[in-house]
DNA sequence: ATGTGACCCTGGATGC
DNA sequence: TGCATCCAGGGTCACA
């Protein structure tokens, strides 16, 4: 399941195909989504003409000729293309008909969603409390810091809370801590200007970096043609414990808010 | 208002 | 081999 960086590799992958043609059908085999998928979609999104396909934090927003549609991936969704039919035996769960081939949405899970917006999708109450996007040019240390004033919740947690900052999960909360060498139990609100200008350069870096290797491939993520992603080897101490730190010092896993955190004691402080 | 845990669901890994 | 248990990239909700 996809953060920010498998987001976007996806939407990389799959805008050249889709911008600018038109969906000649969909096809639903599953409405049981995070929330179901609305008895009119087929109906709204059939005949329309993709203008746009963007990301904002972890959601993908597509651009029609006549209103546009939301889709998030859950913890297991994934989009690609097909040359068949979306196979409900697949968990693939809804298929856009474009050209030849099928724009095939599969989620075994099913705990992503798909929501049509009649208008203005940034306004949609998913997206519109959203904090700010990391890899902006205006999300930096002072708009990090702004937005964790007053919260006492260990800095990780608030990292994986979307109007904080949107789109970093579990993995990359891990990875740009280590990056900026914070522990990630320091409340956030004790977090002083300097590292929090530390904490917003790495996580712009970690991002970048996952980015332009695809995304992470933990157990099925592929990219829109089916390539994994390679950033998993990149993982200074994701899924790493007991492992050495670069620095010398062994890797740890603790809990937090009922999800893994994983950090070096030696060089996080 | 803020923080925490439960919950939604399936499948893969692990252990007995 | 088979079964039970645990764990997983997210987001929302109820409750303290």
């Amino acid at each position: 399941m996809p953060e920010l960086p498998e987001v976007e590799t996806v939407r990389r992958g799959v805008r050249q195909r889709v911008i600018g043609q038109r969906i000649a059908n969909t096809i639903i085999n599953e409405r049981r989504l995070r929330a179901p998928i609305d008895s009119r979609f087929c109906k709204q999104t059939r005949g329309r003409r993709i203008n746009n396909l963007r990301r904002r934090g972890k959601y993908l927003i597509f651009d029609l000729d006549c209103g546009a549609f939301i889709v998030h991936l859950g913890m297991s969704g994934v989009l690609y293309f097909s040359s068949s039919p979306p196979n409900r035996n697949l968990h693939e769960h809804v298929g856009f008909k474009i050209g030849d081939a099928f724009l095939v949405y599969k989620d075994p899970r099913r705990f992503g969603c798909i929501v049509f917006c009649k208008s203005d999708p940034d306004s949609h109450p998913m997206l519109n409390r959203l904090g700010p996007e990391p890899l902006s040019a205006k999300f930096n240390g002072a708009m990090l810091r702004a937005n964790l004033r007053g919260r006492a919740t260990p800095i990780k947690s608030a990292l994986l809370d979307g109007k904080v900052v949107a789109g970093i999960g579990n993995i990359y909360a891990s990875e740009s801590l280590h990056l900026a060498k914070i522990r990630p139990q320091t409340p956030a609100k004790q977090l002083s200007a300097a590292r929090a200008e530390k904490l917003a350069a790495a996580i712009k870096t970690v991002l970048q970096n996952a980015i332009r290797a695809g995304g992470s491939t933990i157990r099925d993520f592929t990219n829109a043609s089916g390539a994994p992603g390679y950033f998993q080897t990149q993982w200074k101490v994701y899924a790493r414990e007991g492992e050495k730190c670069c620095c010398g010092g062994t890797i740890q896993k603790i809990v937090q808010t009922a999800r893994a955190t994983y950090y070096c004691p030696r060089c996080q402080r």
